[in-house]
DNA sequence: TCCATGGCTCATTTTTTCTGACCCTATGAG
DNA sequence: CTCATAGGGTCAGAAAAAATGAGCCATGGA
């Protein structure tokens, strides 16, 4: 095969020929029409040919440039459009994260990704799973315990925070009621997301209340309606120590049981990513910053995990 | 459109792609294993993609890669086939040419213009027109007068010789009659080219010897053969002055009514181009040599003429 | 453990490319 | 007819890009 043509020459020629002169082209290039004019005349003897007829008021392609131009214009045109596509993936991040999760934890702190990387365009996919398969992500933000078929790839998964939880409901619900055991839930509105039940079925298997059942109560699309129905005085939601850490911190919502916290059947909330994407700017990027925010969240359970211990510890000291 | 990465570059990462390793690229392309890194470095810079996973023993593409690598090759495969087309196609010379010009003229003087021009790829069509149209060849060596349609691109024409007619045969044919006359031509065989019997009767009606019909006589596949013929003794062929040189000047054959001369119905040997192919240095060059070579012929031409017209003249004082 | 393979880096050439000033030619207006 | 303009060609010198080559580092197999 013949070895190629000087390449620089070709864009010259490209876009001589696409202007009908070596002005036009040179501006283009940002060049002078001397470099044309010399790419031209290179890329002529490489080949061989005359492939511009050169006249006072431009040039014209000869038989031999009209054949070889849109050879060359399409093979530009190929390698520009996969440039394109490859760079624009390289600055595309597709985020999956489940509904809770992204309503309540991610999204909010997006905008600040954002801010940090303008260079990259941001689509966060709020679903349980992905429509087509695992490769139409660069990274997931969810439960490290699932059922959909994650693990084609080989994956990566890295921890940002465990789930936790305990019920929680509004302070003035709670003056209502006598929350004093867990049985008193009986008496209960217990708020659950449609799609399970399965926290309230967790907490209540790890801790046993007589009487409690985990398919009573009120339906909410999902956990963040749940959580604000709870806000609302509608009944006790079984609240994530994350994804409600402002509500009880500020004390819109109170945890009547707070030592009483018990692991979602979720597993933890993670990052899980292909392998071949892991290690990818874009990816690398998410991730550094996703636990370094999802310190905060940890250090915040943490606390609340210890000091509900402490306070129970002090509580059987004194009893 | 975005901006073309680095060509160059490109190169590098194909050949680096091809060969698994950034060693077999460097040879490939004759350069030291640094600059092929700095290369792939300049790429994926201007991506803003890593295209290979570098390892002890080599590289390995990324997706992103993978992805680019196919669209490069073809690319370039593309580039590389049209420039070897338009390449070959400058290198090669496509000269048509009838049989009798063909075997009696151009084709003994042709290895003379390929050793003058050993980059030249010259390849012969002896036809009276080519298969496919005029595009298909550079150059027609050919008669000024014909029915076939080589008037579709605008066309250069370029005279070569004349072709002059006058009966000839071999000398002992000649001692056998009285051909004094040319009325005495009705007792001899007349040698024709199959296709044709249009320079007998050219001649025929030029000088109008009585008795003497065109259609009579023998035929043969070509003019060579015929010409052959006549110096076997078999006739009397319609000598070419041009092609029959060598014959009518070494005596192998004569010339019986050397005063005689009369035109072709085929009109002159041409050189015949389309206009955008007549500049090209390959068709430049062949009309060069062409001409110059026909310079001896023409001479000839005119020196046979001159000489038989004065013998004529002074036959006529004579008598 | 050591060595071979293969990639990375960087200061130093070497090569390529571009510039900028000038020349030539054709065209069209005055 | 003359001049201005547009467009291309050329060249020496300057600038930029690329290649070198020598040393470094990591890996994987003998």
């Amino acid at each position: 095969m013949m070895r190629l043509p000087p390449l620089n020459a070709l864009k010259a020629f490209e876009a001589a020929a696409r202007h009908g002169g070596f002005v036009g082209a040179s501006e283009e290039l940002h060049v002078t029409r001397g470099a044309i004019s010399r790419h031209v005349k290179l890329l002529e003897d490489h080949l061989g040919v005359q492939l511009f007829v050169r006249q006072a008021q431009g040039v014209r392609l000869t038989p031999a440039g009209t054949a070889f131009l849109p050879v060359v214009s399409e093979a530009f045109g190929m390698i520009g459009r996969a440039a394109e596509a490859v760079s624009s993936d390289a600055s595309e991040l597709r985020i999956l994260c489940p509904p809770g999760t992204s309503i309540r934890w991610l999204l909010p702190k997006l905008e600040d990704f954002r801010q940090a990387h303008p260079d990259l365009n941001v689509r966060l996919i709020t679903d349980f799973y992905p429509d087509s398969g695992f490769d139409a992500i660069d990274v997931d933000v969810g439960f490290s315990v699932s059922n959909w078929p994650k693990r084609k790839p080989d994956l990566e998964v890295q921890t940002l925070f465990p789930i936790l939880l305990t019920p929680a409901c509004a302070p003035d619900y709670l003056r209502g009621k006598a929350l004093k055991a867990p049985e008193a839930l009986t008496a209960c509105e217990l708020l659950h997301e449609t799609r399970s039940h399965g926290d309230w079925k967790a907490w209540i298997d790890a801790f046993d209340p007589a009487g409690v059942v985990s398919t009573a109560g009120q339906e909410f699309p999902n956990i963040d309606i749940a959580t604000k129905a709870a806000v609302m005085g509608v009944g006790v939601v079984m609240a994530d120590l994350v994804l409600c850490r402002d509500e009880l911190e500020t004390g819109v919502l109170v945890a009547p049981f707070s030592d009483m916290v018990c692991k979602s059947p979720d597993g933890d909330i993670c990052l899980i990513g292909g392998r071949d994407k892991w290690q990818t700017p874009k990816v690398e990027a998410f991730r550094l910053w996703a636990y370094g925010v999802a310190e905060a969240d940890r250090a915040a359970v943490d606390k609340f995990v210890n000091a509900n211990l402490q306070a129970d510890r002090e509580q059987s000291f004194n009893s």
